[in-house]
Parts: structure tokens; C-alpha cells; sequence
RNA sequence: GCCGAUGUGGCGAAAUUGGCAGACGCACGUGACUCAAAAUCACGCGGAGCGAUCCGUGCCGGUUCGAGUCCGGCCAUCGGCACCA
């Protein structure tokens, strides 16, 4: 081996690529109609004050290899980054240091941004975004001001999270266990007026879109289960007591309509209007008042906390007639009926649901089967397969499907009820009592009521103030500004209110993705001719956590504004993939109490970022959790050393070019199809593979050098271009150069390995001529004297051969 | 409780989807180099046995010439949802 040419130094070869790259502006996208183009996309970071962690570049080093490969492909990449700034943790820093949180978000912003040019990710740093950008967030409002337009958004009065210390209203994501995050002070309910946006609306065709989308199966069922669709029916009860109210009538919803005949009490949730409507035929509303206060008291922790032993107390005097068959029957109220789903009221059918079963079997109410096939003495019979109606009239007979369709048709004629689908999708709490968000562009007049704020007045800036505590009420911070508060009414001029509430943190993210198209536009959220261009986004990678979340809201904003036709095409997504947790060294989860943190700047400086990028992505399977090993991570430090030292073992040689033709052919077709699957791990040990067989030849051409580099650099693409530009492979960078494409038919070897087994046993190997078929192969094996002395002496009865894997011999 | 995923060496994991279980890496062991150590290189590395062999992919059963992979029934761990009628 020739003598070494020099010592593998990733951080000046690092230092310096980045450079080039910067001044090159190599990963900036400019609209290119004779390209085809790739949207490429990770969830832009919350800057924290902790800095990055390795969790981070998981998703990004995932997303940058297939940007870099797409660009080899030909490709026309946007690849761009930026923050997701507004948020807690700067606003809770900003109360405890008077400091503003728009200071301390440029500071983590400042140091995110060190941390990941670091890395060498090939972002467009050109279309850089900050959701706190008052340029940014003009449209974030704007958008919000079209939904208002539209009746998507609306103020209601709702329950919210109201921590008895602090005196603040808190996110759900803040309450833990049903105290305080911060504080562990208790939560409790408080109803208070919030700005909501109505995606309910919006609810079918979030669930149909799933349908035209590459979403990986975990993301679609549970935004599926989020949505949560079921059909029923509703159908209408008379109470008699009612005739004054309501014209008598309490509906109630069901998913079981076929089981009428089986219903033997209703219960009505006990913040039903009803209950207050009958307050003078009620004979015991002392005990239901003590009830309800009971229930409102409970925080929702609480309530499903001792979801399994029922309460309840009857409403006496007041019975309902079954619509079927006319029978009156008890109404009951419980807090296992909720308000908020279906029609805050049920007909209980204990016999055939599990919780009507409970209730009726604690308060000794009466149980009817109506679908044979259980012992409803013993407990509900749910089984919608295989039962069959009784005691139930017409119904008689009948199929649960049938009956169904029997009842609902029958209902639907007399007037008593019809088809009903119902979601367990809730409108979307969007106001805060914060200070750190965007503010809600609207205001209050006396005489006008909600009005926009004009557009040309956007952005409704946030105004600077002192103190970021919310005031003893619960209220935003911003009431205490006065001359912000104060204003005129855009439309009569009347002295008028701003809304001093702002917009949640999923606000800012729910349309980031669009602007990055146009991030410089002044005179639109988009441009037209960027946003045909690019959207949708072809490959967007991010943590399951936000399944139900982030990625729910953003494609119901996105949805709302092709229908407005804002934008032209109505999913804004169509690839989702999802990456798994990066784990302490231990197992657990990475966190500061658990002091199992690993800071990718450590591992940075010992390694340098290619090893780094490389063991991130061999660490195990991409989409699983995995604990960090710093051990694991150096043996990736080794192989990009002996990577480097290839350099030490070129030659020019036709045999050698020869041996490592069919080899280098194979990797090429490994690694290409595994970074398309995110099989990084398994990519990554076919290039190991291929760099230990050069090894044991002790030679490399510069060829076989070149395919390897090209494979290697969307991982690691510092040390790549390092060397290919020693080794003077090309006159252009490897950016600039193209992803290799294998020869098939170099792929195929002269001879190939067979296992000889005997009764399902492997018993030796033999080497076949490839290309043999089924009948080749097994004449070739028994023709074989080796193959032919394990089976002396005994009768074969079958052979099984597959041509260039096995041959099975049954004696 | 419901939905989903996972279960393979000391560890992280592979296995072309029914065809040689443990690729690749970590850790470990032996040797070479070295005065020595580190680094590097070479070899070994599931268990039992000197051995030919036998056993082995959470457990029990089944289908098959052949099962980590398919079918039936359990167990365990993790994640999400949770009184949604």
C-alpha cells in the first residue's frame, strides 16, 4: 500500500465546502419551466433556547439526501428551511426576564442557524421565513380575515384550562395528569368566550382527501380516527312534559337505530337545554342541580379518570315515548353523554351497548334483547355480524344491516327521524390570552359588531410592552396597552375595540409551506406563477406528533383556500413520511431531568458532520425509535476513513475494473432504491459492503471510486467533494454532476451460490452457472458427486429447485 | 377498553416478501505492527459439543418439500385515542 496522502480532516473539509457552497449558491431554486421540479420538505424548527438536538437532524438529513439525490436525478429542488418562532417557551423567558420575546428569538435563531449550516444541509437559505416576521405574519392574518369572511370563524363561549396558580389559561398540551405543567398547580374548567375556526366544515373532505394522498398507513388512520365518522341516525322522542318547549320533541343520535325497540330509558347530558326548559315538571330538580354542579366541577382529567363507574340521577316526572312502539320511558341524566357530540342526548339500548349496559345494570333498570346471539344478562351483546332482530315487530327477523336500512326508512317517512353522520372532529379553539402571537386582525364595535381590519392596514403589528403576564382575569397582556387597544371602527368610524387575543402556534405553520414559494412578496401571500410552479409539496417528512395536529390544520387551511381559489391544488401534501424518536443512550427518552441529552455540537467536533449525517442514518430503521450510541457513531467516523483512504489504493488496472464491475453495479441499484424507501440503514451497509470487498482487493479504479463517491454524497457530501476534487474526478463538483445509473446485465455473475438441502436441512452449497432454470439447476445438483453420495442409498421422492437459490431433495 | 406497531445474538439491527437466519455496525476475543499503549490491519464472534452433528427468530398449535415471514390462539413491550352513543 502506498504511503498515506494525507490525514481525513472533516472540519476543514467541512469549513470549506460549506463555503463554496454559500458562495456558490448551489441549493438555490429558481423557477425553471424546462425542469421538472421537487418539493421537498421538513417541519421548520421552534428555535428553543436549548438549541438543536439530534432528534432534529434525523428528519433533515433524511430530507437532504433525497434533495441531493433529486438534484443528481436532474431534479429542480426547493428544499428551504425557516422558524416556527412564536410559542411559549420565548414568552414564558420574556415574563421571568422582562426581556422581549422578539430579543431572545433572534438570539435562538441566530444559534439554530450556526448549528445547522454546520451539518451541511442544502437548504435554499434565500427563502429563509420567520412565522414572527411581521412581513410573514401580515398573511397570517390575512388568511385568518378570508375564513372570518367566509363564517369559518366565529367566537363561542368554551371550556378552557385555567391553572389556579399561575391565574393563566393553558394550552391542553400544557396540562399534564390534570395539573399544572410549570406549576403542578390544579386545572380547572373555565368557560370563556374564544375565537373558534369552524374545520368541521371541513371534516368529509379532509377525510376524502386521504384517498389521493401518499400518506404513510399510520398517518391516515389516525387522522381517520381524529376525524372519526360514523353513521346513524337521529331519531325523535316525544316527552310529553315538553309540549310547550321544543314541541315536545328530544332527539337524540344513534349508531344502532336498528336496536329501537330495545331502548328502556334516554339520558340527556347534564348541560342539555332541556333540563332548564322542564325545570317546573321536574320533582326532584334539587338533586339534578346538585348533579350538574357536580359534573361542571370535574375537570375533563376527571371525568374519564373514573370513566367506568357511571353516575347519573333521574329526571322524575318525566318520561319520553319511544317513537316505535309508544312505550314511555325514563330520561335519566349522566355525564357519560356529552354536550358536544351528536345531540347531547341518547336512547339507551342497555342490551346492546356496553356503557347503556352498565348504567342500567348499577341502577336496576330494565335490559330487552332485541338482536339474538348474546346472553344480555351477562352483558351487552355488540356483535353487528351475526345477530338477528327480535322482539321488535317489523323488525323481526331481519339482519342488523337490514333492520338498519328497515327502521331508518321507516323514520325517515313518518317524520320521526332520518340518516345522520356524525365527527368526533371538534372546531379548533384558536384564540390565546398570550402576548407572543399574532395578533387577531379584527375589532369590536359598538354599533358594527366583529369587523375586519381593512387589508391595507395589515399587518397588525404587536405592539412593544413591558410587562408579558396575563392580568388576574385571564386576559392577553395586550389589554393593558390602551393606545393599541384603542381604535376606530374600519367600517363606521365609531371609537372601537382590537381583539387583544392571539392566534395559536399551529397558526403560523399552518401555511408556511406556500409561502416558501414567494417568501420576498410584498403584494401577495403567493405569487401565482410560484405557487403553480412548486405546490404541492411532492415529499414532506415530520414526527408523528403532529399527525392529528399540525398536519390536520394545515391541509384544512390549505383546503379552504383552493376553495376560495387562492390556491389551485386542493391537497397541499402528497407524499408524508414520518421518522422515528432518537433515544438516550439508554433508552429513554432524551431529556434535561434524565441528563441522557446528546448535543450534536459534541459529536460534531469529535466526528465531524459527515460521520455525524452517516450515523443518524445507519443507526436503525428510519421510521423506528432508537437509542443514540456515541460508540456507534465513531464506527461510522471509521468508514468514512477508510473511504478516504481509497485514495491510497487507486490504480488503473482493467482486472481490477473488471472484478468490482458487477459489485459497484449492484450498490448502485441497492442504494438507489433503498434512499427512495428511507431504508438509509441498509444503503449505507451496502456501501460499507462494497468499500470492505475494495479492501480485500487491496484496489480501486477511478471509475468504481467515482460511482462510490456519487452514492455517498447525498450523506455525506463534505468528504465526497473532498475527495473528488483531489482525485480530480470530474472537472465539476459532484453537485453538479449526475446520479449514476447501473447496467443490468453487469449485475448478473457467471456463477451463483446454491444451498443443497435434504428433507429441508441445508446440506452443502454448490456453485451454478447463473441463468440455469428450474430444470438446469436440479439436473446440475443430482449430477453433482458430492450432492450424489448424501443421497446414496436412499430414494428421492421429490426435488424442489429454484433456479439461483435452492435445491430441495426429499428422499 | 379500542386502534396501530413491535418482539431475531451481549447491543443497534439485516433477511430480495415462503427459499442458506444473524448482512452491516457496536462491544468483545486472538494475532500482526509497537519497548509499550493508542490507532490501524487480519482473523474469530447465537447456544451446546473435541467432533461429525444437534438446538435456535416471544409462547402454543397448524399449513408447506421448506416458516423470522402465511393461518389460528395466547403473552409481553411501546405509541395513539379513550364514556364519541
Amino acid at each position: 500500500m502506498k504511503e498515506r496522502i494525507f490525514e481525513y480532516k472533516p472540519a476543514e473539509i467541512e469549513a470549506k465546502w460549506q463555503k463554496i457552497w454559500d458562495d456558490d449558491r448551489a441549493f438555490e431554486a429558481k423557477i425553471d419551466h424546462t425542469k421538472k421540479k421537487f418539493y421537498g420538505l421538513i417541519e421548520f424548527p421552534y428555535p428553543s433556547g436549548n438549541g438543536l438536538h439530534v432528534g432534529h437532524p434525523r428528519s433533515n438529513t433524511a430530507m437532504d439526501i433525497i434533495a441531493r439525490k433529486r438534484r443528481l436525478e436532474g431534479y429542480n429542488v426547493l428544499f428551504p428551511i425557516g422558524w416556527d418562532a412564536f410559542g411559549l417557551p420565548a414568552e414564558n423567558y420574556a415574563i421571568k426576564n422582562k426581556v422581549h420575546p422578539a430579543k431572545i428569538t433572534a438570539a435562538n435563531v441566530k444559534h439554530f442557524k450556526e448549528q445547522l449550516k454546520r451539518i451541511g444541509f442544502s437548504f435554499d437559505w434565500s427563502r429563509e421565513i420567520n412565522t414572527t416576521d411581521p412581513d410573514y405574519y401580515k398573511w397570517t392574518q390575512w388568511i385568518f380575515l378570508k375564513l372570518f369572511e367566509k363564517g369559518l370563524a366565529y367566537k363561542a363561549e368554551v371550556p378552557i384550562n385555567w391553572c389556579t396558580q399561575c391565574k393563566v389559561g393553558l394550552a391542553n398540551e400544557e396540562v399534564v395528569n390534570g395539573v399544572c405543567e410549570r406549576c403542578g398547580g390544579d386545572v380547572v374548567r373555565r368557560v370563556k368566550s374564544q375565537w373558534m375556526l369552524k374545520i368541521t366544515d371541513y371534516a368529509q373532505k379532509l377525510l376524502d382527501g386521504l384517498c389521493d394522498v401518499e400518506f404513510i398507513e399510520k398517518v391516515k388512520t389516525q387522522q381517520r380516527n381524529w376525524i372519526g365518522r360514523s353513521e346513524g341516525a337521529e331519531v325523535n322522542f316525544t316527552v310529553p312534559a315538553a309540549k310547550d318547549t321544543d314541541n315536545g320533541i328530544l332527539t337524540v343520535y344513534t349508531t344502532r337505530p336498528d336496536t329501537l325497540f330495545g331502548a328502556t330509558y334516554m339520558v340527556v347530558s347534564p348541560e342539555h337545554p332541556i333540563i332548564d326548559k322542564l325545570r317546573d315538571r321536574i320533582e326532584n330538580f334539587d338533586e339534578v342541580t346538585a348533579y350538574r354542579a357536580e359534573a361542571a366541577k370535574k375537570s375533563d382529567f376527571e371525568r374519564t379518570e373514573i370513566a367506568k363507574d357511571k353516575t347519573g340521577v333521574p329526571l322524575k316526572g318525566i318520561t319520553a315515548v319511544n317513537p316505535v312502539n309508544g312505550k314511555e320511558i325514563p330520561v335519566w341524566i349522566s355525564d357519560y353523554v356529552l354536550i358536544s357530540y351528536g345531540t347531547g342526548a341518547i336512547m339507551a339500548v342497555p342490551a346492546h351497548d356496553e356503557r347503556d349496559w352498565a348504567f342500567a345494570d348499577k341502577f336496576g333498570l330494565p335490559i330487552i334483547e332485541v338482536v339474538k346471539g348474546g346472553d344480555v344478562s351477562k352483558g351487552a351483546y355488540t356483535d353487528i355480524e351475526s345477530g338477528v332482530l327480535v322482539n321488535s315487530g317489523f323488525l323481526d327477523g331481519l339482519s342488523v344491516a337490514e333492520a338498519k336500512k328497515t327502521i331508518i326508512e321507516w323514520l325517515t317517512e313518518k317524520g320521526l327521524g332520518h340518516r345522520k353522520v356524525n365527527y368526533k372532529l371538534r372546531d379548533w379553539v384558536f384564540s390565546r390570552q398570550r402576548y407572543w402571537g399574532e395578533p387577531i386582525p379584527l375589532v369590536k364595535c359598538p354599533h358594527c359588531g366583529w369587523v375586519s381590519v381593512p387589508e391595507s392596514e395589515l399587518p397588525v403589528k404587536l405592539p412593544d410592552i413591558e410587562n408579558y403576564v396575563q392580568t388576574d382575569s385571564g386576559e392577553s397582556p395586550l389589554v393593558n396597552v390602551p393606545e393599541w387597544v384603542h381604535t376606530t371602527c374600519p367600517k363606521c368610524g365609531a371609537p372601537a375595540e382590537r381583539e387583544t387575543d392571539t392566534m395559536p402556534q399551529w397558526a403560523g405553520s399552518s401555511w408556511y409551506f406556500i409561502r416558501y414559494c414567494d417568501p420576498h412578496n410584498d403584494d401577495e401571500f403567493v405569487s401565482k406563477e410560484a405557487m403553480d410552479y412548486w405546490l404541492p409539496v411532492d415529499w414532506y417528512n415530520g414526527g408523528m406528533e403532529h399527525t392529528t395536529l399540525h398536519l390536520l390544520y394545515s391541509r384544512f387551511w390549505h383546503r379552504f383556500l383552493y376553495d376560495i381559489g387562492a390556491v389551485s391544488c386542493p391537497e397541499p401534501y402528497i407524499k408524508r413520511t414520518s421518522h422515528g424518536m432518537i433515544l438516550g443512550e439508554n433508552g429513554e427518552k432524551m431529556s434535561k431531568s434524565r441528563g441522557n441529552v446528546i448535543n450534536p455540537d459534541d459529536i460534531i467536533d469529535e466526528i465531524g458532520a459527515d460521520a455525524f449525517r452517516v450515523y443518524e442514518m445507519f443507526m436503525g430503521a428510519f421510521d423506528q425509535a432508537i437509542p443514540w450510541s456515541t460508540q456507534g457513531a465513531r464506527g461510522c467516523y471509521r468508514f468514512l476513513e477508510r473511504v478516504w483512504k481509497l485514495q491510497d489504493m487507486l490504480c488503473d488496472s482493467e482486472e481490477v475494473s473488471q472484478e468490482l464491475r458487477a459489485s459497484a453495479n449492484a450498490t448502485v441499484k441497492k442504494v438507489s432504491e433503498d434512499y427512495e424507501k428511507l431504508k438509509f440503514n441498509t444503503a449505507i451497509a451496502a456501501m460499507m459492503s462494497y468499500v470492505n470487498e475494495i479492501y480485500a482487493k487491496g484496489s480501486v479504479t477511478r471509475e468504481e471510486l467515482r460511482i462510490l463517491l456519487l452514492l455517498l454524497n447525498p450523506a455525506a457530501p463534505h468528504i465526497t467533494e473532498e475527495i473528488w476534487q483531489q482525485q480530480a474526478l470530474s472537472d465539476k463538483p459532484i453537485y453538479k454532476s449526475s446520479w449514476p445509473t447501473y447496467d443490468e446485465s453487469a449485475l448478473v455473475k457467471d456463477e451463483v451460490e446454491i444451498a443443497v438441502q435434504i428433507c429441508g436441512k441445508v446440506r452443502m452449497k454448490l456453485m451454478v452457472p447463473s441463468g440455469y432454470n428450474k430444470d438446469e439447476t436440479e439436473r446440475f445438483a443430482l449430477e453433482n458427486d458430492s450432492v450424489k453420495k448424501l443421497i446414496d442409498g436412499k430414494t428421492v421422492r421429490k426435488v424442489i429447485a429454484v433456479p439461483g437459490r435452492i435445491v430441495n431433495i426429499v428422499v
